[in-house]
DNA sequence: CACAACTTAGTTGTGCACAACTCACTGGGG
DNA sequence: CCCCAGTGAGTTGTGCACAACTAAGTTGTG
């Protein structure tokens, strides 16, 4: 936020019961912002017959055309166990293909069909909505997305290790 | 992505193909750093034998003292669909009480019991750990809070109006 | 070639989130 | 007093997240 020259956090400094408390609301409010976003797009794709997560996964394929199962789920550390189901909905709405790749008979490649690929033109104007209605500025959007992006990083790194 | 000194985030001059990549990174984030944080949790709590959320609804029981249904769905942002079976798990599990209230038959107060209330002991040496595995200073913690916060209070009132 | 180790999807079971609904209780206005 | 709108908890059904597992295909090594 402002000049926070010292890169030392001192957390060792505060109490326990002081930490449970701030606990509570870093935990809250990562919770809470996540689902009132999420509650948000279940009003906005509406319309798509999209929910949150399916959305999420449309992104990846309009941004970067067929792939894998697994490649959808690196890009969204998303495993088979939540991806599988979904993609079947996605199938069975019609927005999705699932083909057995021929030379990796293992994998499995997931294309949009024509309709998957014009529902991109009615997604356009929602994110617009949707930046909007948070009232942050683009510079606190991009800042915020930089934090969460080193937070999730860190996180990873410290449950792999 | 420089110095950019305006306040006005004037979101209205970027394209709909670029807000839609932008959207993708800004909706991915934050729902990735949730599960992140759940995840680190899932871990840390295996041992208390806690969900993310029941642990969430532990930490308002421990500072707030016995509370109806109701007020524990308020100060969490969920609902008796979530809440019912959460905390029946919860009396199951022999750490809290339910029991009707004799000034108002509808409502339910929740209670610890003393196996629940002794479990905020070995609570408070979690936080400290998730605090220190973000890699995260504590302003920049508070900093995450406060735009988290008035992201969610933005997404709620735009959703409620 | 044969076979073990690995990889990729999919399945199963548990728990959370939420919409839509039911049921019981409350309190206010005929 | 009686009815009725409102409120609080619970239930049901759908979908997501994830651990643990299975099944099928691939690859390396003897």
């Amino acid at each position: 936020m402002t000049t926070a020259p010292s890169p030392a956090p001192d957390l060792s400094a505060v109490p326990d019961a002081e930490l449970l408390r701030l606990d509570h609301q870093v935990c809250f409010s990562l919770h809470a912002a996540s689902r009132a976003f999420g509650g948000y797009y279940r009003q906005a794709l509406k319309d798509l017959g999209l929910t949150y997560s399916q959305y999420l996964v449309m992104l990846v394929l309009w941004e970067q055309g067929p792939q894998s199962v697994k490649a959808i789920g690196e890009r969204l550390h998303l495993d088979s166990g939540t991806l599988s189901p979904l993609l079947k909905r996605l199938e069975t709405a019609g927005l999705v293909r699932r083909e057995r790749s021929r030379e990796d008979e293992r994998s499995v490649v997931i294309d949009l069909t024509d309709e998957g690929a014009g529902l991109r033109e009615r997604a356009l104007s929602v994110p617009r909505g949707v930046l909007a209605a948070t009232g942050l500025s683009l510079e606190e959007v991009l800042g915020l997305q930089e934090v969460l992006g080193r937070l999730t990083g860190a996180l990873g790194e410290s449950a792999a290790g």
